[in-house]
DNA sequence: CACGTAGCCATATGACTGTATGGTTATCGG
DNA sequence: CCGATAACCATACAGTCATATGGCTACGTG
C-alpha cells in the first residue's frame, strides 16, 4: 500500500492519493486499506517515513561501503550525497513524493517532525563525518563541524530543487548534473583538503 | 483577492484556499471571484506571482539602495539575500506560501514555469553580481560566475528550509539566523575577496 | 463445537469542492 | 434617456472525498 501511495504521488501529486485510488493501485478495496490505516493520514504518514528511510538506509549503505574500501570520509560523502538528488527516474519520483510531503509538513505537525528528524540525521551524519576528519587529519581542527554540517546539508537540498527543475539546462559547458557535482566537490574539498593519516 | 489567497495559504495551506474561503476572507461573494479570475488556476497562479514579484521587488529595491550608498557587491548581497529568507512572521507566511506553489509547481505546468523563472532571476542577478566583480577588482577574473550562481542560489534554498525548520535551534553559540548569515558571509567572502577599484 | 478475531469487501453517508446559472444593481458613453 | 457593460450576488449542480456501516469468509483457541 506504502508503495501504491508512493507511485501515485510522484505520477500525479499528492492530491491524486485519495483512499479508492490508493486502493485500486494496490490491488485491494477501500475497506482493507482502512483496516491497516486508521486513518488517511496514518497511510501517508507511514508511507512517507518509507521513503525517508529508504534513502537514509541508501545512504548508510554506501558509506558503509566506502569505509570498507577505506576511502578518504571526502571520497565516501562525495559518493553517497548525490544519492539524495534526483538523478534518474527513480529519485526524480522520490523527490516529488518528498516536496509534496514538504508542503503538507507546513500543516502537519507529525509530518513536520519526520522531516525535521530526517534533516536532524543527515546533518547529523555530516557533522559526524566533519569531526572524524579531524582526528584523521583530512580536516583543520579548528573547522565548525556544525556549522559545515548546515551548510553542505542547505547545498545538497537547494542543489535537489535545481536539478529537478531543470536537469536538462547547461551550466557553462556542463551538464547541471556535472555542476552540481562540481560544486559539492569543490565545498568537500574546501572542508576536507588534507591526508588521511589512518589509511596509507 | 490575492492577499486573502496569501493569508489564507500562509496560514491554513494551500487546501485551504477555496474559492468560498477567499471570498469570504476577502469580504466579496463568490460569484464576484468568479468575475474576476476565470478558474481558480488563474486566481492561484495570479496569487503566486504577485508573491514572487513581492519578493524579487524588495530585492531589487535593497539592491539599488547599496548601490546608492557605494557599497561593494559583497556586501550589497549579504544584505539582500536574507531578504528571502523566512525571518519574521511576514516572511515566514511568504515562505509558506512559496512552499505551497513549489508543491503545485509538480503537477502544474503554468506555476512550475514561474518558478522557472524566479529561480532564473535570482540566478542572473547574482551571475551578474559576479560579473561586475570581476570588473571592478573584487572578483578573481577566472572564476565561473554562472557556477558561483547556481551554488549561492541554492545555499540561500536550503538555508532558508532550515531557517523555517527550527528557528530557534541554536548552532554552536549561534542562532539558526545567526549561523545561516555567517555562512552565507563566508561563502560571499570566498567569491568577493578583493577591492573595488571604482568607490574610495 | 463455539466463538472471537483478523482479513476482506461493497456501499451508504454527509461534507466539501469548483463551477454554472440566472439574476439585480450600478455606471457610463451615445 | 437607453442600452450595454461591468460589478456583484445567492444558489443550484455535479462530482469527489474520507469515513462509517454492515456483512462476508476463514481460522486458531478455549
Amino acid at each position: 500500500m506504502a508503495e501504491a501511495v508512493h507511485r501515485l504521488i510522484a505520477h500525479d501529486g499528492l492530491d491524486a492519493a485519495t483512499m479508492a485510488a490508493v486502493a485500486r493501485e494496490a490491488g485491494f478495496s477501500v475497506g482493507l486499506v482502512q483496516h491497516y490505516f486508521r486513518s488517511k493520514d496514518d497511510l501517508l504518514l507511514f508511507a512517507y517515513r518509507r521513503v525517508t528511510d529508504d534513502q537514509l538506509s541508501r545512504v548508510a549503505r554506501l558509506v558503509a561501503e566506502g569505509e570498507a574500501a577505506e576511502q578518504p570520509i571526502r571520497a565516501i560523502l562525495l559518493r553517497c550525497l548525490p544519492e539524495l538528488w534526483p538523478l534518474d527516474e527513480a529519485r526524480r519520483g522520490e523527490y516529488r513524493v518528498n516536496r509534496a510531503f514538504h508542503a503538507r509538513s507546513l500543516d502537519n505537525p507529525t509530518i513536520a517532525e519526520v522531516a525535521r528528524e530526517t534533516a536532524a540525521t543527515v546533518r547529523g551524519q555530516l557533522s559526524r563525518a566533519v569531526e572524524n576528519g579531524k582526528e584523521c587529519g583530512e580536516v583543520e581542527p579548528d573547522t565548525d563541524a556544525e556549522l559545515a554540517a548546515v551548510e553542505v546539508a542547505a547545498l545538497i537540498e537547494g542543489l535537489a530543487d535545481d536539478l529537478y527543475r531543470e536537469p536538462g539546462r547547461p551550466v557553462g559547458d556542463q551538464t547541471m548534473a556535472e555542476a552540481a557535482e562540481a560544486i559539492l566537490r569543490s565545498r568537500l574539498t574546501r572542508y576536507f583538503a588534507g591526508e588521511c593519516r589512518h589509511y596509507r
